[in-house]
DNA sequence: TTTTTTGTTGACCCAAACGTCATGTTCTCC
DNA sequence: GGAGAACATGACGTTTGGGTCAACAAAAAA
């Protein structure tokens, strides 16, 4: 299949789930509670973007992961690299591993031209317009910073609160 | 790696050494000879070509490949559909199962233009273009018709003669 | 008819992508 | 400090693309 691997898929999906959250900390229960996606392997994939310092990840009680930077200042190149590695792109489209050497296919310059577009549509590409492609969706308001335990709107991807005692 | 698979590469190139041939029959040993390729692993997509009617194989003595219509009345597309099934272009650039569903990535307008590009462009592009695109190549002469034991001047890819103990 | 030469096909091997599990580590709260 | 809560990570399982091997089937020569 001609196209990124499903676990970049994930990786955009999840900041996305992140964004909607409001620049709050979330879980990575929650994020793969809300996408769907298997848990285990989504710990794996944000850690990938926590080592790339897309997103920060804190352990512990009321740890969580959080969007290192503004959902704007974020672009799809870097998580693409983030998640594939610096050559995610093929050098030929037809798949001739010596194209370019002994070998020259007849679309090379064609997937030149491509690349350079795909290359400068997700550079110029955010977080933030993934969100707003999505569009309207279920009902959801960011949080306050400081609310920790909140009771009704919150993002499909916000935490839970943590199972506090509280004693009366 | 966002680009067909080896495998497709491995078709188009065989089917331009076989166009090198002129339109005589080639043994898959001499093609993987000449092309590099692992011959069991030719053998197998050569059958897949053979199935979709794009060129046939003819077994015993003497047997061989022969393209089945004029190398430019066969485009890049059936040969790509050929190998790598029909739905061989993800419907989402970013590898997003659900994107069109409940999810929409922000470039999937841009993604359907660009499919629409290389579709046209695989479409229009014919084994002939694959062979003129490589250039001037080491010395090939297209052999008659009936030659079927010549001396030099042979193609990379055309047949040894076969091991007849020739009467004196 | 037998032998030789070719393509065909089922079985198997390997590595990478995808995915799961259990355990370890580092937090915060009590 | 102790107990949970959360991410980190090594080990493992599964699927698929890439690749190999050997037995097989067909076609032509001898």
């Amino acid at each position: 299949m001609m196209c990124l691997s499903q676990t970049t898929g994930y990786a955009i999906q999840a900041l996305a789930c992140l964004e909607t959250a409001g620049g709050q900390s979330c879980f990575i229960r929650d994020v793969a509670d809300c996408t769907g996606m298997p848990k285990p392997y989504l710990a794996r994939i944000i850690n990938r973007l926590a080592r790339q310092g897309i997103v920060s990840a804190k352990r512990g009680y009321r740890g969580g992961i959080v969007l290192n930077r503004a959902p704007g200042e974020i672009c799809l190149l870097e998580v693409v690299e983030a998640v594939e590695g610096k050559d995610w792109i093929g050098p030929c489209m037809l798949g001739i591993k010596k194209c370019g050497g002994e070998f020259v296919c007849p679309v090379r310059d064609f997937w030149a031209g491509l690349c350079k577009q795909i290359e400068d549509k997700l550079s110029s590409t955010t977080l933030a317009d993934v969100v707003s492609a999505i569009g309207p969706r279920p009902p959801h308001a960011a949080r306050p910073a400081n609310a920790h335990r909140r009771e009704g709107g919150r993002s499909n991807c916000a935490p839970k609160p943590p199972k506090t005692k509280r004693r009366k």
